[in-house]
DNA sequence: GAGTGGTCTAGACCACTGA
DNA sequence: CAGTGGTCTAGACCACTCG
């Protein structure tokens, strides 16, 4: 006997803040984001078969698929047919810098070196701090570094991140990890980043970024300011970028 | 007795350059942007019912609801419930300025008054023949004018169309015309977009961008230029903007 | 071959719109 | 109220991966 919501008992899990009616592929889409966020599923891994999760919440595969749909399709998780449904990672070949823009003007690949230039403990200031929905004098890490593609500088990065979530967060370390920024927060500070905002302006290059991009006072460069979300829609990182397009350019679809 | 392919007769209709395995839903999905593209299906308008959809393509409702979710994903189709599946329009107020990504800082509407400065046919050159897959020398249109938010300008549009699609295009019809650029050459020219990429960078402002927007010679400007495509992914708008960030920005999000 | 995700069906009922 | 899209089920079979 078909009926819309066989299992009533699933509707009371949820803070109930939604519109009214909540379908039950959500409400599993829901569960399902508690335990990513709780990293009872950690990324890289497999996560349980549709078929046990519809035996697990009691409801048929064709709506446990539809809320892995969506958590497909915001990059939450990734599907690998006839393997299994696996937690989206930033440390994997073939997503890397999934959140840089970036791109040479002509050829291809995307092999750019990494020189960071300080990593330091401070007291968020008022844009900081409001940013990241902190306190002003609250903790925060800043990272700067220079990213250079074959030998040539063509971004710099200046990056504030809460103090209290990246706690050991050093130079050293830094230096030391290899593969992308995110996969080190992913996999050190179980931070994961799932979303972004830019914007996006020309500046003019002040003394510093003249010094690190090695170009003229008041050449014009691309800022991109990044507010980095974790799930919740939690900004854990603020970063504003400077590049050099001289022979590169952001790309954006629009669809 | 379910199958697959309860209607083998369906496949040859398709151009096969296929993967070797087509599933049902992307089968109907083509005829269905077939019936887009040849307009049998205008803009605005409602498309049949799922239902009936199902029964002209002797499918289940599932298999033609899979293609409508593509084609809505895509933005090429618009569900309502309760109302029916329409056509996606760039004439309507809730879409306007689509792939307008230029918000003030602060302040949220985005009323725009537009001037024109030229609309002249000439011969494509090299750069612009390549963008739109014409030959050099081949007729085209090019329209430049300025967006002003406030009194204010803020962009400087340089776009080239095809002369060949856009036969009758003339300044006064620009002048004239309500609503955006895209929702004239939709219902005027029948030439929809429905997709563009963007290539940003950060220039300095030259005497003619100065002049326009009134900012300084060599002021840093954001170019945008932006190749439409309409469908079957063919190029038919070559646009360079050049936008004034002193007081906007270029909004994007990353997923 | 067993196990996974991917496709498809047939049918029921729910939520929403508008006459 | 009829008609639309939206949700859900149960079950079948297909395509793919890997041991």
């Amino acid at each position: 006997m078909p009926t819309v919501n066989p299992d009533p008992a699933l509707r009371p899990n949820l803070a109930d803040v939604t519109p009214a009616f909540t379908p039950l592929y959500r409400q599993i889409k829901a569960l399902m984001t508690r335990d990513l966020q709780a990293a009872v599923w950690r990324p890289g891994e497999g996560i349980p078969s549709e078929k046990d999760l519809a035996l697990r919440f009691r409801v048929s595969q064709g709506t446990v698929r539809k809320a892995i749909d969506e958590l497909a399709a915001e990059n939450l998780l990734v599907r690998r047919q006839g393997k299994g449904t696996f937690v989206a990672t930033h440390n994997e070949e073939k997503v890397q810098f999934r959140f840089l823009r970036l791109q040479p003007d002509d050829g291809d690949a995307n092999r750019m070196q990494r020189r960071l230039i300080d990593c330091r403990r401070l007291r968020a200031n008022a844009d900081v701090a409001n940013a990241l929905r902190l306190k002003s004098g609250d903790p925060v890490v800043q990272v700067r570094r220079v990213l250079s593609f074959r030998d040539k500088p063509v971004v710099f990065d200046d990056i504030w991140l809460p103090g209290n979530l990246f706690q050991g967060l050093s130079a050293e370390q830094l230096a030391n990890y290899r593969g992308p920024l995110y996969g080190l927060f992913e996999s050190e500070f179980g931070v994961r980043m799932i979303r972004a905002e830019e914007r996006i302006r020309a500046v003019a290059a002040d003394a510093q970024a003249a010094l690190h991009l090695g170009v003229a006072l008041g050449a014009p460069l691309l800022s991109v300011e990044r507010l980095s979300m974790t799930y919740g829609d939690s900004p854990v990182e603020l970063r504003r970028g400077l590049y050099d397009t001289t022979a590169h350019h952001y790309r954006n679809h629009l669809n």
